[in-house]
DNA sequence: CGATTTTTTGATGAGTTTCAAATGATGTGG
DNA sequence: CCACATCATTTGAAACTCATCAAAAAATCG
């Protein structure tokens, strides 16, 4: 099969030569550096996604300038299906964090992908529903949790996500795949880098978590899914 | 046609003789009185519903006991889908709070009532599409705001949600069709009861809302909207 | 009219943001 | 290869918002 730009993505992996080939048409390959937008907030809805390789960050900008960081796109998420929702304009910015690479579909071959490969459609409602309860949780999160067990159910939440992308630290521990500032984990729980940088530097200090520049290091779990329960 | 149990149904509107049968087969009306629970959170999701009548709240409890209210339902909306994700059990719980009846159908006629009525997909997918949008602006909102424009943003948003069921109150405003207490809208902004309290209380200090022991009423809804942007 | 539910109001303290500044890492160009 | 600019992180102190505790007032219902 030429140019089989389809192979290694698990969601087609079971299409057979022509539903293939219909997914295919029109399909190309995009490639990011880090700090490239795909797409930026409010930009027309033309086309839907599915990332390869790499890392992106999802972002919402307020009104008044607050940016919240929606969520991270791992390898094998389908993301920027706005058309899918019948929208107008992408509700958020999409950046990537390291160089990544996706496969980027114009907005008409929505149907058209859909109906070659039925389970998609399965696939994608399931992952808008994932993200709806992950949405729902992080919302009670915010809402009745303090500062300290919501970042620590952010760090958690995004090692189960990153999966077995997960590279094992050295000594023992799990380190993220990607870089994140202070600044970004505040974004994305809630919080101020001040705030968080206060509350993990004391984790360090207890062992819980290690220690890099825009690096995360769970060194100890178990001891972050203590915090998440009681607060302290 | 015989008992048409999908009548006023606009969902089901243009649906044909044949189709319309096979939607309604093995549907039951469930009516439900205030503070009767449809569903708990853990029970096991065999079903999924369409409000025909009736207002419920769909609410998720904490570990801790804190509860959060994640919507309110209105009138020809689909809800409790969590067959359509796959899920296991529901993962809130969804109680009346004016008297109430919704359509009910086994969770095996999930396929059969998406085939029959194709355009439900669609309508289901945008639904949900619509939630998880309004998932993230309500976290953005729980994040970046205080409480004031939070709950200046809530109360606008369920009275659009609310729609032309908003009854005009005498004074110009309007009132929200359904009773809601401090502590449910402390509930649904991420505050307490006491807060929301003294807020509400100014703002009817200043005209902006009408009084009323369980009662919404929206007097001049272009202040609120000036709250929700500027802080004060 | 008494019991219950809902709402109001005050006082206090904890937790976070904000403001300010210093320290530590990283990379670059001369 | 070092000096410097930049970026990321840490830390301190003050201000402030909001949750909590406590209690009373108001509305509703039987």
């Amino acid at each position: 099969m030429p140019d089989d730009i389809l192979s290694d993505i698990p969601q087609f992996a079971g299409l057979a030569g022509p539903e293939r080939r219909v997914v295919a048409a029109e399909t190309r390959l995009g490639s990011l550096a880090p700090g490239e937008a795909l797409f930026v907030q409010g930009d027309p809805a033309d086309r839907f996604f599915l990332l390869k390789d790499g890392r992106l960050k999802v972002t919402q900008v307020t009104a008044e300038g607050q940016s919240l960081i929606v969520r991270i796109v791992n390898p094998g998420e389908f993301f920027g299906f706005a058309p899918a929702l019948q929208r107008e304009s992408y509700p958020a910015t999409c950046e990537a964090i390291v160089d990544s690479a996706a496969l980027v579909w114009p907005r008409h071959r929505w149907e058209a992908v859909l109906s070659a490969a039925p389970s998609v459609t399965q696939s994608v409602v399931q992952a808008i529903g994932r993200k709806l309860d992950e949405a729902h949780t992080r919302l009670r999160e915010m809402t009745t949790e303090e500062a300290a067990p919501r970042v620590a159910h952010l760090l958690l939440r995004l090692q189960v996500e990153a999966g077995d992308h997960a590279t094992a630290a050295p000594d023992g521990g799990v380190e993220l795949p990607y870089p994140l500032t202070r600044q970004d984990i505040a974004d994305m729980s809630g919080s101020t880098l001040h705030t968080v940088s206060r509350i993990m530097a004391s984790w360090e200090a207890q062992g819980v978590l290690g220690r890099g520049r825009r690096k995360v290091i769970i060194a100890d779990p178990a001891a972050l899914e203590k915090i998440t329960a009681t607060e302290e």
